[in-house]
RNA sequence: GCGAAAGUGGCGGAAUUGGCAGACGCGCUGGACUUAGGAUCCAGUGGCCUUAGCCGGCCGUGUGGGUUCGAGUCCCACCUUUCGCACCA
């Protein structure tokens, strides 16, 4: 009978869903393991790049089930979101819908990947049932007064209507649709996630198993900063303003003050100013220009007409207001140092402000201000003309001039943050609604808990204009206060969907407790996730959030542990090539032709792109017709072997075929061992003493190549111990084979393991071990090199004393040549197989 | 500009602690079987030279130096690519 995976997939994907195999006990006693893929937005079809995120799961989950470990895979829904609403948009589905529908494909594709996932405990962000705790969750915050209600210059994508959080901003641009995102001044809900910026921060030091680059990309959005604050008077207001840096060494320098445009105290210093129209035209349309339209404009400035004292020099300095300077960070105000620091250099030139050097290079030589500012951040410079501090080291000057300061009672060292509260409300429908009321009379109201969940309702009109269609629903706006029994209105807005996935981890262990958001022991039992796998596009927004959120549950008291994820692993992109016309719109390839092996569409020569797998490059590959020909197991198999699983992979179709060979090589084999002529029965004998071998080496290098996530490797080495089983097929070995390759093709590793008779699945049997002894090699080559060229090889039993393979290497004839009587030896290197003789 | 990672055949990629570079697979070449082959199986496959053939030799892991008996691997300098951040004071 030859490979045939379409008829053995369906039935194995039947009998273990049958089993239940993935159904776990949550309460029953093992060694647990939370085993978790970042859930999906179920947009649809899925294709094999998004395979590979799951496909590698699952390999890994049936690795650690053999291994014995109780292991917990869950899979759910991020069910809210943008594209729902779209759709409804567009054609008239509702949201809720075209959500269920495609969750229900997304199902079937799992289930046709051979993926195993414990069903019982499916999750979906859109039911009341979990969304429910969103708003529990909401209004603890709020009662912490880590949920609050502000006004801020906010992001606003004109394209979707809705604010954006400042981690949806990707180059001045929506993320989602890429329009321009412009800034207002709006009333939002935030959750103070800078509350918790030293401890994100700190807490990345713990994360031993977390890929550094994640990190760094973590420590770089929280931006941890240590300075001072500084005050500088300012005779015209009687006051001080307050100044942020982190390089208070240079405050000698400073030879003029900056503030934002925004900074409370403009217009109080430029209530005088002759030009003061002027200028403040300026600083409106400064406000109305966004990050990328500020940049793109260059530095641009305006004289307040007033000055402020350095503190140090007692020199009057000039205030100026520049675009350059953020209100968001630090206090919207900088003391200039434009011998040191770039940017202040720039604006100094192009207005012809004074500059002053007051760091040097530590061997003294004299400086001379030409096109760059000297930024020496570390010992490499030292401060000059700077009183107190003159002389010393960079560090060391930081140092002592905040103890200066701080004695004077100018200001105090500081620790500032780059992270900036988490806006939270959206204006959109399919969210979970912000339990919150406006009342008449008693104002900001909120949602009692016993009156929870406030359900979304679903029949609302879907236009695409104007705004939120929930703010249209009468029967949702209008509210009883539960205060004083008067009206209320409801607040309208949902919360960003990234809310609902900063926590689900916990709800996957008891999904179905409608008494609390989770059963703490349980979840303490489980918790943290042991191994969490997802895209890299997740390192800042989905994973910050959930570290935050998981610290504020902690503080709630509802669990013991800060870190929701131990081990975390992102996998790497499936590309393959595009197509795209003159115009640059994207050619599907079912129009390429192909003449001088360049891609035409008609007369028109196409340029070829490699990227990312996705429905607008039309360069997907869906998986069903691959399915179709080589099977599943033959999908799970190329995935893993295509590369390094971290890496960027490029899907090649011809590549496909290397994997389903190897199946079929495969069984093959079985099919020479489960033949009942008698004249092949000697197949079944023991194994040869080469074949034990390549076992043992084999179950060694793929289960330590499995715990290293080396899948590419693990399956090159099973190719090889089949190449050698082909030559001396034996069941024992085979049956080896079986359980190794089980991870990577369950189906057919199921089919085999049962024609040669064994009761059970492949899965629930328990994975090989390696023994040492029998994976030695009997003899060792030797490599033998002469005055570092190689001469010759020579084989010796393993284990030989030196003296022994030093006789072996001399009576080589074909080394002789190269050494004759006189030579001298000098050194012999015996380390695993080569030897290196030195001759004079 | 700042930060991080990576450069190995025609391609994807292998190479515990420095120890026979190119495992495994694709592709390619030749052969077998075929009405047919874009199916399957077998053999070969880094480059150059040498040989009737076996054998043999030289070069070779981005570039240039260094350490070492020995370097893809370690050190120094440089080049290139990719990714992340980007007026964060």
């Amino acid at each position: 009978m030859p490979y045939s995976p379409t008829e053995i997939e369906p039935k194995w994907q039947q009998r273990w869903a049958d089993a239940g195999v993935a159904e776990i006990d949550v309460t029953a006693p093992g060694d647990k393991l939370y085993m978790l893929n970042m859930f999906p937005y179920p947009s649809g079809d899925l294709h094999v790049g998004h395979g590979r995120n799951y496909i590698l799961g699952d390999a890994l989950y049936r690795y650690f089930r053999m291994q014995g470990r109780a292991a917990l895979n869950p899979m759910g829904w991020d069910a809210f979101g943008l594209p729902a609403e779209n759709a409804a948009i567009k054609r008239g589905i509702h949201p809720r819908q075209w959500t269920l529908g495609n969750i229900g494909r997304m199902k079937e594709q799992f289930a046709r990947w051979g993926i195993l996932y414990d069903w019982s405990k499916e999750i979906a962000s859109c039911e009341p049932d979990y969304y429910r705790w969103n708003q529990w969750l909401f209004l603890q915050l709020y009662k912490k007064g880590l949920a609050y209600r502000g006004k801020a210059p906010v992001n606003w994508c004109p394209q979707d209507q809705t604010v954006l959080a400042n981690e949806q901003v990707v180059e001045g641009r929506c993320e989602r649709c890429g329009a321009l995102v412009e800034q207002r001044d709006l009333e939002q809900w935030f959750f103070k996630i800078t509350a918790y910026a030293d401890r994100l921060d700190a807490g990345l030091d713990t994360l031993e198993h977390w890929p550094e680059k994640v990190k760094l990309m973590q420590r770089n959005w929280i931006g941890r900063s240590l300075g001072a604050d500084v005050e500088f008077q300012v005779p015209f207001l009687g006051t001080a303003i307050r100044v942020f840096t982190t390089r208070p060494d240079t405050i000698f320098g400073a030879t003029f003050m900056v503030l934002a445009p925004e900074h409370p105290d403009v217009a109080k210093l430029i209530a005088d100013h002759p030009d003061r129209a002027a200028i403040e035209e300026w600083i409106t349309a400064v406000r109305n220009q966004s990050n990328l339209e500020r940049q793109e404009k260059g530095k641009e400035g305006r004289f307040t007409g007033k000055t402020a004292i350095n503190p140090f020099t007692n020199e009057e300095i000039p205030i100026w207001l520049g675009n350059f300077v953020l209100p968001q960070y630090g206090t919207g105000a900088i003391m200039s140092v434009p011998a040191h620091d770039q940017r202040d250099f720039e604006f100094a030139k192009q207005y012809g402000l004074p500059m002053k050097i007051v760091v040097g290079p530590a061997s003294g030589e004299p400086l001379e201000l030409a096109d760059e500012a000297f930024t020496f951040k570390d010992e490499s410079g030292v401060s000059v003309d700077s009183g107190p501090i003159s002389g010393l080291p960079v560090p060391k000057a930081i140092e002592k001039i905040i103890s200066i300061i701080e004695e004077r009672g100018l200001g105090k060292g500081t620790v500032r943050y780059r992270l900036r509260d988490w806006l939270i409300s959206r204006q959109r429908y399919w969210g979970t609604p912000i339990p919150m009321l406006y009342c008449e009379k008693d104002g900001l109201v909120p949602v009692p808990e016993e009156q929870l969940p406030v359900t979304l309702p679903l029949d609302v009109p879907f236009t695409g204009r104007e705004g939120n269609p929930l703010a249209k629903h009468e029967a949702f706006v209008n509210a009883i206060c539960p205060q004083c029994g008067g009206h209320a209105r409801r607040e309208t807005d949902t919360m960003d969907t990234f809310v609902d996935s900063s926590w689900y981890f916990c709800r996957f262990v008891t999904p179905r407790d409608e008494t609390q958001m989770f059963d703490s022991r349980v979840v303490d039992r489980w918790l943290p996730v042991d191994q969490y796998i997802g895209g890299i596009e997740h390192a800042i927004l989905h994973l910050l959030y959930a570290r935050f959120i998981t610290r504020t549950l902690h503080d709630l008291g509802l669990i013991t542990f800060e870190e929701p994820f131990t081990r975390l692993f992102n996998q790497g992109v499936i590309t393959k090539e595009g197509y795209k016309d003159a115009r640059g719109s994207w050619v599907s390839p079912a129009d390429v032709q192909w003449r001088e092996e360049k891609p035409y569409r008609g007369e028109e020569l196409l340029t070829a792109e490699v990227t990312k797998m996705s429905k607008s490059r039309l360069n997907v590959v869906p998986p069903d017709e691959l399915i179709a020909r080589y099977g599943a197991d033959t999908e799970r198999v190329y995935t893993l072997f295509i590369a390094p699983p971290e890496k960027e992979a490029a899907w090649s179709d011809e590549g496909v075929v290397g994997a389903y060979r190897f199946l079929g090589r495969v069984w093959n084999i079985g099919e020479k061992l489960s033949v009942k002529d008698a004249v092949l029965q000697g197949l079944k004998g023991e194994p040869t003493r080469a074949v034990t071998r390549k076992m043992h080496q084999t179950i060694h290098a793929v289960t330590s190549r499995i715990e290293r996530f080396e899948f590419n490797t693990a399956i090159s080495a099973l190719m090889e111990f089949s190449n050698v089983l082909g030559e001396a097929p034996s069941r024992e070995a085979y049956e080896v084979l079986l359980q190794l390759l089980h991870p990577f093709a369950p189906h057919i590793t199921e089919e085999l393991w049962e024609a040669l008779g064994n009761d059970g699945f492949v899965l629930t049997s328990k994975w090989p071990v390696a023994d040492p002894e029998l994976m030695k090699e009997d003899t060792v080559t030797i490599a033998v090199q002469v005055n570092g060229k190689l001469r010759g090889q020579v084989d010796v039993p393993a284990g030989a004393a030196e003296n022994a393979v030093y006789d072996a290497v001399f009576a080589n004839e074909k080394i002789q040549q190269w050494v004759s009587g006189k030579d001298i030896v000098k050194k012999i290197y015996v380390p695993n197989k080569l030897v290196n003789v030195v001759v004079k």
